[in-house]
DNA sequence: ATTAACTGTGTCCCTGTGACACTATTAATT
DNA sequence: AATTAATAGTGTCACAGGGACACAGTTAAT
C-alpha cells in the first residue's frame, strides 16, 4: 500500500450501452479513425480524467453522454480489465454496463464519430478492437442473469411501457418466450410501477393496452426466484 | 481511446478475504505502518505491478500470497473504486473479494505484518483506512448474495466438509437459521460434490457424519432460486 | 358485418424451499 | 452397564411463484 507510482500505465474507461430495437438488442458501437486498431469498431470509451470524473461511474456517463448526446437511464460498472491488450502499454479499462430506450444518433454524432447501434447478433461478423468482445460477451451475460431476477430490463424502454412490450424485451434478452401472465404478476407486485391513469397504447390490432411508468428508481429490486 | 498517460495515478490491489472461525465471520486485516492512516487497519493490498501481474485476478493472488503464506481457495473480482480517498493522489483500486478456509497465520506474517483476522461484528469499533470500511460493505453484500443462489460458501471450509458444518457456515454469512434439509437437497443434485468413502466426522455426540469433497469448482453453480 | 389479432385474466400443475417430526446413533453422565 | 442428551439423516406437508394454456372482451383490418 506504499504508493510509488506504477509506470506508463493507463486508465481508461469502456462502456457497453445496449438497447432494444426493432425487436433485437443492439449495442453502441464506434468506429476506430487512429492506430492501433483503425477502421475496426470499439466500445464507447475514453480516458479517466481525474480532474473531472470523481469516480469510474460518472467518467463513464461523462464519456456517453459526450459520445451521444443524451442522458442514458441505467449504467453500473461492469468489471475491470488489466493487461497489455494494448499495443501502446498496460492498459487497465473499467468497463461499465449501460441501457438506454432506443434513441436516434444525433447526425453530428453520427457522422464525426461514427457512433452506430450494431445488433448483437451480427457481432461476430466484426472485427472488434482491443479484447473489447470478451467486454460485450461478459456484459451480454450481465444482463442476462439479471433480466433473470431483476427489472433493469425495462431501462430499455421509454418511459411509459406496457406489460407485452416489456414481455417483448424479455423475451429477447432471455432468447426464449416469457410468458405475460409472468411478467404482469411480477410488476404488479412492485410499487414503483404504476399504471398512466388515462393513457393507454394504441396502434395494432387488438384491445388498447395499459401504459405504466416508474415512479422511482427499480434497480435494487430483485426477486427471489429466476425466470427459467 | 487515444492514451495519452494519465497524470499522477496510482493503481492498487485490495483484498477482502473472508473465511469462518468459530462459528463467526472472519475478515483479514492488516495494521498499516507508514502514513498515511498509520496504526489504522487496513485491507492487504498493494500496487499492481505491470511486469509481473498479467492481470488484477493474479496480482490479488500474488499480494495475498505474499501477506499470507498461502494460496486461498476462491477469489473473485469485487468492483473497482476510483477517486480521491488517498491523500496522496487520485486513486484506482481494484478490489477482489476472496474466502479460504480458516488457517493460522504464520507467525513471520502475523508479526511483521501484523496480519489479523478480525471478526465481521467488530468492525464498527475500528479505524479502517481509505475507503476500505465501504469496500468490506461491499464484499459483505456480495458474499451474503452469492450465499442466496450458489455454493461459494463452501470455499470457507477445508476439503473436507460435512453437510452440516456447511449449514452452519450458511447460517453464519446469512444470519438467520437455515435447515439442513435445504442445504443437502441442494448439494445432492451437484454431481461435483461426492461422499468421501469411508470417511466421517466424529467428535461430537450423535452419529457420524458423512464427509463430502468437491471433485471440480463449483463456483459456476447457481440455483433458480434464492434462500429466503 | 365478419374476421383475425391482441390484451387482460383465471386456473392448474410443477418445483424448490421452509418447517418440523421421527428414528437411529453416539458421547456424556450416572 | 444403563440411561440421558445431543446430533445426523430422512420423510412429509404446506406454501409460493413461475410455466403453460385457455377464455373473454376489444380493436383494426378485411
Amino acid at each position: 500500500m506504499s504508493l510509488k507510482m506504477n509506470q506508463s500505465l493507463s486508465v481508461t474507461v469502456d462502456n457497453v450501452l445496449f438497447t432494444i430495437r426493432d425487436d433485437s438488442l443492439h449495442v453502441l458501437l464506434v468506429k476506430r479513425a487512429k492506430e492501433p486498431f483503425a477502421g475496426q469498431w470499439a466500445l464507447p470509451g475514453g480516458i479517466l480524467d481525474t480532474d473531472k470524473d470523481a469516480d469510474g461511474e460518472r467518467a463513464a456517463s461523462r464519456i456517453l453522454e459526450e459520445k451521444t448526446g443524451l442522458r442514458i437511464n441505467y449504467l453500473e460498472q461492469l468489471r475491470t480489465y488489466a493487461g497489455d491488450f494494448d499495443p501502446r502499454g498496460y492498459t487497465v479499462s473499467i468497463a461499465h454496463f449501460a441501457l438506454t430506450s432506443d434513441f436516434a444518433l444525433s447526425p453530428k454524432v453520427a457522422s464525426v464519430e461514427e457512433a452506430q447501434w450494431v445488433p448483437v447478433k451480427l457481432l461476430s461478423d466484426l472485427k472488434l478492437a482491443f479484447i473489447h468482445r470478451d467486454i460485450i460477451e461478459d456484459a451480454l451475460n450481465r444482463l442476462r442473469e439479471k433480466a433473470k431476477y431483476s427489472l433493469i430490463p425495462l431501462y430499455c424502454l421509454p418511459k411509459q411501457f406496457t406489460i407485452v412490450g416489456f414481455t417483448k424485451v424479455m423475451s429477447v434478452i432471455l432468447g426464449k418466450t416469457i410468458q405475460r401472465k409472468t411478467v404482469q404478476r411480477r410488476l404488479e407486485q412492485v410499487e414503483a410501477i404504476v399504471p398512466v391513469k388515462g393513457e393507454v397504447a394504441t396502434g395494432t390490432r387488438g384491445p388498447q393496452s395499459q401504459l405504466y411508468t416508474l415512479t422511482k428508481p427499480i434497480n435494487e429490486i430483485n426477486f427471489e426466484r429466476n425466470l427459467n
